[in-house]
DNA sequence: TTTATTTATAAGTATATACATAATATCCTG
DNA sequence: CAGGATATTATGTATATACTTATAAATAAA
């Protein structure tokens, strides 16, 4: 027998990858159960658990108990992307980051967003507007509602010299959130803000962040044309 | 002593989360080391690392060898999108899914493409044009290079039925690639083949793909006004 | 034929133990 | 005191074993 061992969850990985890729077992074929590959590999059956979890977690292998597991009949490309603050995004190409503060005040929110949070009529919502500079050009203009009735010492942050984004993810634990991407034409006062022509493409982000008492903020990043959102596998 | 036990890797890690969301934890600070916690939980160091590990890679706790664990200062949120196929993501959305090849020719690409894939000058590539529509509309239109020297098969490949896009996946086992996300305004010929006005701000998606061979295939989806690109924390 | 019930199975998890590895801290030497 | 060898330590991983849980498939009941 010249039957190599696979005794990392690592290798074993590997090697069920490169059977995968290489259609000895094909999209949608019931792969052999971990007691018989830990068998074949040489190596503890937690070790082949470990190795198809993160395949299926990858999206590569569809497993279910007593069914077995197979390879997938359309692998999801599951794309990670990180959300950085956007200081961090800016210092990281060297340029030099300026955050500036246009409106801070307290009003009910337009029906659209007061729908979004779930909020009763005639809440009112801290609302932010502020600029974030790169190289003294505009980068991102950020329009944001804050729940100050969740987030409780918000009413007291000036947000003057440090950008609601950032003072949020310092501040106030979360549980969960959305982000949707977009694009969309400038309008007039986004244009004048960024400043770009009326129309000009916008790549915008929008996220939504919540926690146990309900949605914390909501906030619309608008980026001036030529932002990139970049990632890898 | 009162101290609630903790024996599955999910209720040590909902504690953690909550020590940390608590701030009894903080931004930073170390936490105590896996023996530690195994003995305070009364669980194997084996479920403790299980827990943590999770935390980790979701980017909420730094973890390093003989250095310990702390309390991420900055938790990068990372936002995990789901790249579907687009006839999956149009049935999904219970739209009629339609597909329409527009070209199909071999030839040499402009200098940006070829710079992104490296490849010599000369070098003709498989350059395949598509339009996915939703309900009859135009949803997404599709412009990728194939380098056929590596996808041999590809060149046998009509794509009048199936896109390209669906037919690499199926065809060409790949093992990485990146993504980018940005807004353009359209130009005529994709306002024409998008049914929209010349400038209305698209949602682009510019895909590389690769395997151990060299670059497969580039492609840039030229998404209809209104696109929206979702996903959850 | 349909609908419950049981059973068998494969993945999921927990645990004790052992050893590996990376990286800091300490000690030793020139 | 700089610089390199060494010890220490926390995480990382492998393994055997045992038990749990979801669920497909087989069986029995209606």
């Amino acid at each position: 027998m010249t039957t190599t061992e696979f005794n990392t969850w690592q290798s074993v990985q590997e090697e069920v990858l490169r059977r995968i890729n290489s259609r000895e077992w094909k999209p949608g074929e019931l792969i052999p159960n971990e007691a018989e590959l830990s068998l074949e590999f040489g190596c503890a059956r937690a070790t082949v658990n470990r190795a198809l979890r993160g395949l299926a977690e990858a999206g590569l292998l569809d497993r279910r108990r007593k069914a077995g597991t197979r390879v997938a009949l359309h692998p999801i490309r599951k794309a990670t992307l990180d959300i950085p603050i956007i200081r961090h995004e800016v210092d990281n190409r060297r340029q030099a980051y300026r955050y500036s503060l246009l409106s801070r005040t307290l009003k009910e929110p337009p029906p659209d967003i007061r729908a979004r949070m779930q909020l009763p009529a005639g809440t009112r919502l801290l609302h932010v507007q502020a600029l974030h500079l790169a190289d003294a050009r505009p980068h991102i203009f950020e329009d944001r509602w804050i729940n100050q009735h969740v987030v409780k010492h918000a009413s007291n942050a000036e947000f003057s010299t440090i950008s609601p984004n950032e003072w949020l993810v310092i501040n106030v634990p979360f549980h969960g959130g959305d982000i949707a991407f977009t694009a969309v034409g400038a309008n007039p006062r986004e244009a004048q803000i960024l400043n770009c022509r009326a129309g000009d493409a916008l790549f915008i982000i929008e996220r939504n962040t919540w926690n146990d008492q309900g949605i914390i903020t909501t906030v619309r990043l608008a980026c001036a044309p030529g932002y990139r959102l970049h990632t890898g596998f």
